[in-house]
DNA sequence: CGTGAAATCATACTGTG
DNA sequence: CACAGTATGATTTCACG
């Protein structure tokens, strides 16, 4: 990975959806070199994928939350999975120290997060307690990674 | 937004670099009409973007956390604008109770997170404290939004 | 919402350093 | 091996019905 990949991939960050002939122009190569270059970024696994970010508010979920899952290790194989099946839930991360795990959901309001705390996460084997975090507001949400510093060559 | 907008959304959020005319021949219509609609959809901020996803582990940054940060509310404006300028954040969620904000943040190693808790976020005005969740595996990570029930038209 | 023409783009192939 | 040039087919755009 050179300087140029560093570059295409800062363009596709600022705006993922812009025509491959386009990028070419930018970085100043043929659209084939450049497809080429993206192609393998793809095939490294450096480009994980695209995605549309839609506007959760557009349908009914007006609410961000972070539940902080405690676990009781009695079996617990499963749990993540189980808990990735929850209404709503877009992250599950297992963190270190006594809360297990913490999620992120979306959902309509306070009161469907109630429900789905009492009636799919409670339920849930190995579920100690759980802390929630009502998200009031957002001041920063990306997945931008920064494209600067050493680079790891590996894979 | 009718039941059309929603089937392209759906095939949208499945595979976001899909081609137009794909997506026309999965909901039976012509491209130019499923091209006008997905354009509507952003013109609405239905759609609100496109992103790339990159694998943060290529480029050198293995760690994901969350931290909570206390504020202690003297002189609180700006707040949340200094901690999105920090390095690594992804997130800065402002959250109900005693912890002000929750933030996301991707770096290289514990001896980076450190660093930037030390340097970078215990300096700016209004933080009292910060507690921080490491990352031990993410098990689901998505921006998917449910596309059932009731969706509202407002916007 | 569909059609069709024109512009633009994607991509496979080929040649070159 | 990476890049540019080129040709072909697909896609996007836009005016119009």
């Amino acid at each position: 990975m050179d300087d140029i990949d560093l570059q295409i991939l800062e363009i596709l960050q600022e705006k993922a959806r812009i025509p491959n002939a386009e990028v070419a122009r930018q970085v100043g190569m043929a659209p084939s070199a450049v497809l080429e270059r993206i192609r393998k970024l793809e095939s490294q696994g450096i480009i994980a994928g695209y995605e549309v970010r839609l506007n959760p508010e557009h349908f009914g979920q007006k609410l961000a939350a972070f539940v902080l899952v405690e676990i009781s290790c009695g079996d617990c194989r499963g749990t993540a999975e189980a808990l990735a099946a929850v209404s709503g839930v877009q992250e599950v991360n297992q963190v270190a120290g006594n809360d297990g795990y913490l999620l992120k959901l979306r959902v309509a309001d306070t009161e469907a997060l109630g429900r789905i705390l009492r009636e799919e996460v409670a339920i849930i084997d190995g579920v100690a307690r759980t802390r929630t975090l009502i998200v009031l507001a957002t001041f920063k949400e990306t997945r931008r990674v920064s494209l600067e510093g050493p680079v790891s060559e590996v894979f």
